[in-house]
DNA sequence: GTAAGCTCCGTACCTAGGTACGGAGTCAAG
DNA sequence: CTTGACTCCGTACCTAGGTACGGAGCTTAC
């Protein structure tokens, strides 16, 4: 973590503005907050995500911490079927690629250019 | 496909620039780059890398284009891990919340905060 | 012939999460 | 007392893939 990442995260108010001093020094509670934002970003939740999970971290209403979770989910789940369908196509790519002759026009190539008629992609 | 996008695309060197006219026609074969580059796009390809694939379509080696394809499946299935790293805990969590009881310090908020000692992640 | 509606071009802006720069202040050691 | 190392602040820049704006020119219809 570098001194400029802080920063913004004080910017982005997941932070508190330092006590001017001349010297950074980083009390115990905002040690504990990085670690908060470390933990919270390998879930992939986004930063305003993690200053609102700051925010009801005391006293804010569990419900509220289970929507924001459960939405991130979602949308980690949006996100990893769209990449399942992407690495079976490319896996299956690949292979063709690997096993075709190598004289024949280039499988790969073949798939992502538009067929001239007879388009097979649910028409 | 708004005609912005076509320029951004005219000005990443994916589409030929126009040749003057009042009015923007599509000739067959700029129509077909944008599918290539609509199929590019949903296997995960970048633009440059898209424009490289172009690049390769006619008399390129079939092992650069197959060279491109593994490494972006390479990527795929990095993102893929750490997302499905994501789901498995987030989904964990949820499940929790849902369990345990309402009285109870929220689940979730607990595993983001740092354990004040005893840390048993990966020490 | 003129007005609508499209195109051209450069340039700026957007999101997300930072990174980099430059000038000024401060703090401790030699 | 000065030097070096650190901090402060605002601002600009970066990637990726666009989106938006504003002024000028062409083309087609009335």
């Amino acid at each position: 973590m570098s001194v400029e990442t802080i920063r913004y995260y004080q910017r982005r108010r997941l932070l508190p503005i330092p006590t001017a001093a001349g010297v950074r020094r980083y009390p115990m509670e905002v040690l504990r907050r990085v670690q908060f934002i470390r933990r919270s970003q390998s879930l992939g939740f986004s930063l305003d995500e993690i200053r609102e999970l700051m925010r009801l971290e005391d006293g804010g209403s569990r419900r509220a911490v289970r929507r924001i979770a459960e939405a991130r989910l979602a949308t980690v789940r949006d996100k990893l079927a769209a990449l399942q369908k992407m690495e079976h196509v490319l896996a299956h790519l690949v292979a063709e690629c690997e096993s075709s002759g190598a004289q024949l026009p280039c499988p790969i190539i073949g798939a992502l250019a538009a067929e001239p008629e007879g388009d097979r992609v649910d028409p």
